[in-house]
DNA sequence: CACAACAAAATTGTAGACAAAATTGGTGAC
DNA sequence: GTCACCAATTTTGTCTACAATTTTGTTGTG
């Protein structure tokens, strides 16, 4: 797993990259098989690299690898989509709890600093920026919370997230402002666990309820369930 | 990354496996190089497996990997075990209170019969087996409070944890007897949450508290800061 | 005599070729 | 006409050889 610095771009780190963008720009819908050939004639590279990368996206959530039959985008069903959410708020909700302990005044001012990147992104309807920026926010929580272990697992978390915002987002524009990200800073700088705590977990579920977790939502990929 | 039930032996997971223990057992050394060729004459495969092997054990944080110079035993530093503590104190204390609230008669039945074969273990002075059956109990409690993805999650930090025990292990016998378990399961058993969370926490605090996580006990594997 | 630059050895990273497995299409029997 | 079985094709999994990089040892110069 690569550490918070990661700035040197292997050449897999870019097929997984491109991979991961059409993943969670809904360009490459769920259950799609991903010939690991095709892929790299398509990247001018050669198969081991592609299998690399797919085993990085298998990990991370993305893929699914059935043995001797290749790899698909992954599809996660509701009952992961749920319990993804739930390691999410057990998760950040504690992390922003521990922020507010102790928040540095570094700390407020880069996650300030964040938010009016966030504005910027959402006054430009820069969506692609958006999403990104939306994740990245939470994964400052975890840098700036200072364990590294867990940012390792939010980053995994949101990388999921992304997926599974894309299989089951409602018509409803998504918005998520940044409004909630706001209070949360706010809560932060004042020192007030409690509440940081108790919002980032009204967020999570927020973001988690706009989405179409019904049953009838879920899409099998068994022909034999579908047809009968 | 396997699933839950994952009873096929693979050739590379052998492998896994048996670095794995030599690296829980101190056999294997906090720095000790580990060359693909001469794993590969060792187990008598070919280097592609050892090095599927090796990228396991890396993401599992065993062991790392430079790049261009080859895999080494992880030297976890203290900040890193500490940090581990840290995670699986927020998630098991979290995941105990979950399955509290509502234990069917199945998870105790398991839990119990798990009791009962660690202290089998420690009776026959199985060190092999306490160790295996200890994280193994934790795992069970994940699987139980029903979270798929913090159970893979908890595999990693237990992993982590064998590694830092290995490193940081003080003279005393960090025997941690099978009584603190048996007393989270009759918390659980009656479904006291509060009472639960807090015996999982003081736990494993009684788990970091018996390591040497003192500074003086860093091992710096930087030559630069041993000799000055 | 010490330091730096260069060359050689060892080790990892990558690519291409081969083997194993699974799916698909066709053929034959009932 | 339908089902089962077998062969052919496609796709993945694995192995071996080559290239790139790092490390180590040597030599020459200040």
């Amino acid at each position: 797993m690569n550490d918070m610095p990661s700035d040197k771009t292997l050449p897999q780190d870019i097929i997984y990259a491109r991979i991961w963008s059409a993943i969670a720009e809904r360009k490459l819908r769920p259950g799609t098989r991903l010939k690991e050939e095709q892929l790299a004639e398509l990247f001018s590279v050669s198969r081991a690299r592609v299998r690399q990368a797919l085993a990085a996206l298998e990990r991370d959530g993305l893929v699914t690898i059935f043995r001797n039959r290749g790899a698909f985008v992954a599809e996660p069903s509701i009952e992961e989509a749920r319990d993804v959410f739930f390691a999410r708020r057990m998760i950040e909700a504690r992390l922003v709890e521990r922020l507010s302990a102790a928040p540095s005044q570094q700390a407020i001012d880069r996650l300030r600093q964040h938010l009016n990147a966030e504005k910027a992104a959402h006054l430009a309807q820069d969506r692609k920026a958006i999403i990104h920026l939306s994740g990245e926010f939470h994964l400052l929580i975890a840098e700036l919370a200072g364990s590294r272990y867990l940012w390792q697992v939010l980053r995994d978390l949101i990388s999921r997230t992304s997926l599974i915002t894309a299989v089951y987002q409602s018509h409803s524009d998504t918005s998520c402002g940044p409004d909630e990200h706001a209070q949360i800073v706010e809560a932060i700088a004042r020192g007030d666990a409690a509440r940081a705590n108790h919002l980032m977990d009204h967020h999570l579920e927020h973001i988690e309820t706009a989405l179409d977790l019904t049953d009838e939502n879920e899409r099998s990929t068994d022909l034999k369930d579908i047809l009968t």
